[in-house]
RNA sequence: GCGCCUCUAGCUCAACGGUAGAGCAACGGACUCUUAAUCCGCAGGUUGGGGGUUCGAAUCCCCCGGGGCGCACCA
């Protein structure tokens, strides 16, 4: 850390008028050698700096891209003090926009100023950043030195906002809903837990908001979504943040097909406003995404990819000895057929599925919101779109019948008592809302971290999270 | 949670039982169209922390901490 004083006066705010991509937009195609009389004021953080003596070369970055800065002993303000810059700074810079001999668009600096110092180092010039643990303690540092960082950051800002627009355009409204909850429900995890001190009862950091938004539509909101953070108190993977950002969004009037339909529009559109094509490359592997997505049951997929024929009729003794053929666990002895089958489809088939594909017809075990196949009452009707192996959502016709809601969580119950930690508690509250009226509804939920890893075609959830959950690091990082 | 790997200058990496080094950054200087500019100079470290083995430890062993990967759990 060098000795360099602190400027003495810092300005309170800089009048921009281009962003470095509008001025490389607006003038790149100019001549070399050639000046165009225009003035303009350009701000970001300096990048690399070439001064040479008695003229000097820095690119300046902003979020939007970058431009070269010219400066000219005799024609620049402070001269001296430009060519001192470092890598990092914020500056201001005010000039002509002119192209060099060499051909670089440039503003050609005739005043200046400070607007923040780096006083620490950002890394390697050419190699950045690559010590995952800074990374992603300071992320700030990794959005500055590594493009690919600020690409992911990029793409993630876009996607949620072309998300929320493609909602609105069909007639989806955005809620909120609590994230403090008396009863953590909506989806089968374990909660974090915490205290409200002047209720002085303990809250849980939700793990869904499927049961508040449905209340929503009880209440009349027809179409409602809502992207935000959910909180499940599990294991950290490549794939898996305690903390990560879930759509939810439920339709009166619609079941599961329609959201189908609705899933293949979104994730293809999104596609193509990221990356300008439906096709993503994956492992090494393309997939396309362009609609229309397969359609098939949890257990033709079995059967297809691991030559097994069960469904959720077959025998008990039949499924436990297929999974033991697999090399799965031993499951608890009082796991019935759907939790059996859900096992085998994820220890056999999910890997496999490239997709994109529905996965669809679910065991009721397992579903304990979604409502009953129209055509067999052991099954809900409920589908995972998955892609490349990883499920990126879940989403069912909803089950509104209050009485047979109270009897699954009754089940529920049952499960928990039998040392599932993960089944949900009944909600009285949910259940009185049922028995108002829930017209026919369908829900989905979208893992908006896992899109965007597809979509920006990386393999780690922490990359696409910009503070991913860490374990508190002592000080000598800082 | 369990197993394996890893931690050396601000960053990226060498040195793998025998005097801790390089490139970049930083700092001082030269240079009037550069593109990872170039050139000269200078400085930079309890080798993650602690303990042990050894004449001698960044290097071997043990404990602790951070991180990565795999397994398990889940979206």
């Amino acid at each position: 850390m060098a000795d360099r004083p602190v400027p003495p006066q810092v300005p309170y705010r800089f009048e921009r008028t281009h962003a470095a991509a509008e001025v490389v937009a607006r003038w790149g195609g100019i001549e070399a050698g050639t000046e165009t009389g225009e003035t303009v004021a350009v701000a970001g953080r300096v990048g690399l700096s070439r001064p040479q003596g008695r003229v000097g070369f820095a690119e300046l970055r902003d979020w939007t891209g970058s431009v070269q800065l010219f400066a000219l002993d005799g024609t620049t303000a402070d001269f001296a003090g430009f060519s001192k810059l470092r890598l990092g700074d914020w500056i201001g810079a005010r000039g002509e926009v002119m192209k060099t001999r060499r051909g670089e668009l440039s503003v050609r600096v005739s005043e200046w100023v400070l607007l923040a110092e780096a006083r620490r180092g950002f890394g390697d010039k050419w190699r950045g950043v690559t010590n995952p643990e800074i990374r992603y303690r300071h992320r700030e540092v990794d959005l500055w030195a590594n493009p690919q960082a600020r690409r992911v950051a990029q793409l993630r800002v876009l996607l949620l906002r072309r998300l929320r627009e493609r909602l609105w355009e069909r007639g989806f409204d955005e809620v909120e809903t609590p994230m403090l909850h008396a009863i953590p429900g909506g989806a089968l995890a374990r909660p974090f837990v915490t205290h409200h001190n002047a209720l002085d009862i303990d809250l849980y950091l939700r793990i869904a908001p499927e049961l508040y938004l449905k209340r929503l539509v009880v209440g009349g909101l027809e179409r409602v979504f809502e992207v935000g953070r959910v909180f499940r108190n599990e294991g950290i993977s490549h794939q898996h943040n305690p903390e990560f950002t879930l759509l939810e969004l439920y339709q009166a009037y619609a079941d599961y097909r329609d959201l189908m339909v609705l899933v293949e529009e979104l994730v293809s559109g999104l596609a193509l406003d990221l990356l300008g094509t439906t096709e993503i490359v994956v492992d090494g592997g393309r997939i396309d995404l362009a609609p229309p997505w397969r359609r098939a049951t949890m257990t033709e997929l079995i059967t297809e990819s691991a030559g097994i024929k069960v469904d959720v009729h077959s025998p008990l003794e039949d499924l436990r000895r297929h999974l033991r053929a697999v090399g799965a666990p031993e499951p608890p002895a009082e796991w019935g057929a759907g939790k059996l089958l859900l096992e085998l489809y994820e220890k056999t088939t999910e890997r496999e599925l490239s997709g994109p594909v529905f996965v669809t017809d679910w065991p009721v075990e397992v579903s304990p919101l979604a409502r009953r196949h129209r055509d067999d009452p052991d099954l809900v009707e409920r589908f995972e779109p998955v892609i490349a192996g990883r499920e990126i959502g879940n989403a069912f016709s909803e089950l509104v019948d209050p009485d047979e809601q109270r009897a699954r969580f009754v089940d529920q119950a049952r499960q928990r008592a039998a040392g599932d930690e993960e089944a949900m508690i009944l909600d009285e509250d949910y259940l009185w809302a049922l028995e108002q009226g829930l017209p026919p509804t369908a829900g989905l939920g979208l893992g908006v971290d896992r899109l965007v890893m597809l979509l920006a075609g990386v393999d780690n959830i922490r990359e696409v999270i910009a503070f991913p959950t860490l374990r508190p690091g002592r000080d000598e990082l800082t």
